[in-house]
DNA sequence: TGCGTTGTTTCACC
DNA sequence: CGGTGAAACAACGC
């Protein structure tokens, strides 16, 4: 579930929390999640600080000193909690395992100890996240070689044009093409389906078909959708509900429930074997 | 208990 | 080579 806004929401909490902390203790229960990592440990970490944060697409990049970076991929259930002093704590990404509820969970993975008092628990309830430890100039390959489009959303994201050019290449369903990170960075299930509600677009359209007062709309809405999504921390899904009962994300996991601009019944289907919810009312095929 | 779940990769094919 | 669509995969909850 972990999409841009919950990766960027942990990005932010290692920057303020961590950043300058020596590792004191590691310890990985569950090692498999090393999977295709060049260091297959992560031993190396232990003495060494967090000098920063970085986020490309929906991987983290934890750089430590000695040149060292950490890359995470939450995929669907991955989530991270940095406690201070076994009190104050603070959680992002998957709302499972609960964030109030007591910590290690038994899906809780990873536990990290930080000199200071921090201790920071990385939990995955599916397992299909992954941690990747090598020397910072091989992480920069790494990311490279995923080959990610512009970024959705930020200072230095997709321009117009440059979207328009890369949909207009692709005939298939246009919340397919959204959710390929090749061609933008960032979106998934849940912000491909807010952004597409907000810019009154068909999902099951063809990306190559859409006009460009479409276009317009469509660029608006995805940064609108993701920026929505990092104030608010993340979406909560639980059980395909969204949470709050009222507020955002407006259509995801809102099945039955009134559209908040015209109040017709949301609509679920399938587009591409994914779970859609959209309004047939305000976006028409 | 088999199905649904999502992000991503892989594969055959055009 | 690049786009397409389908299948596969990870593992768990219900």
């Amino acid at each position: 579930m972990p999409e841009l806004p919950e990766v960027e929401t942990i990005r932010r909490l290692v920057e303020r929390h961590l950043v300058g902390r020596a590792l004191e203790t590691v310890e990985v229960r569950l090692p498999k999640l090393l999977r295709d990592s060049p260091f297959p440990s992560l031993d190396p970490l232990l003495g060494r600080s967090i000098t920063g944060a970085r986020r490309r697409a929906k991987i983290l990049i934890v750089d430590w000193s000695g040149d060292l970076s950490l890359l995470v991929h939450f995929k669907l259930s991955g989530q991270l909690a940095i406690e201070h002093a076994g009190t104050d704590r603070v959680v992002a990404g998957h709302p499972v395992p609960d964030p109030h509820g007591p910590y290690p969970h038994r899906a809780t993975h990873v536990i990290f100890g930080f000199a200071g008092g921090n201790t920071v628990y990385f939990s995955d309830v599916r397992q299909f996240g992954w941690l990747r430890l090598m020397p910072t100039a091989r992480a920069e390959e790494v990311v490279e070689s995923f080959g990610f489009g512009p970024e959705a959303v930020g200072h230095d994201s997709i321009e117009l044009h440059d979207m328009a050019a890369r949909l207009a290449r692709r005939r298939i369903a246009i919340k397919t093409a959204l959710l390929n990170q090749q061609v933008m960075a960032g979106l998934g299930n849940i912000y491909v389906d807010e952004a597409l509600h907000r810019a009154a677009i068909h999902p099951g359209r063809p990306a190559n078909l859409l006009r460009p007062a479409e276009l317009v709309r469509l660029h608006a809405a995805i940064s609108w959708s993701l920026e929505r999504g990092i104030e608010q921390g993340g979406a909560k899904i639980v059980h395909n509900r969204a949470y709050p009962k009222d507020g955002f994300p407006q259509v995801h996991g809102r099945a039955g429930e009134p559209c908040v601009t015209c109040s017709a019944p949301i609509t679920k289907i399938r587009v591409g074997a994914r779970g859609t919810y959209f309004c047939h009312r305000c976006q028409p095929a």
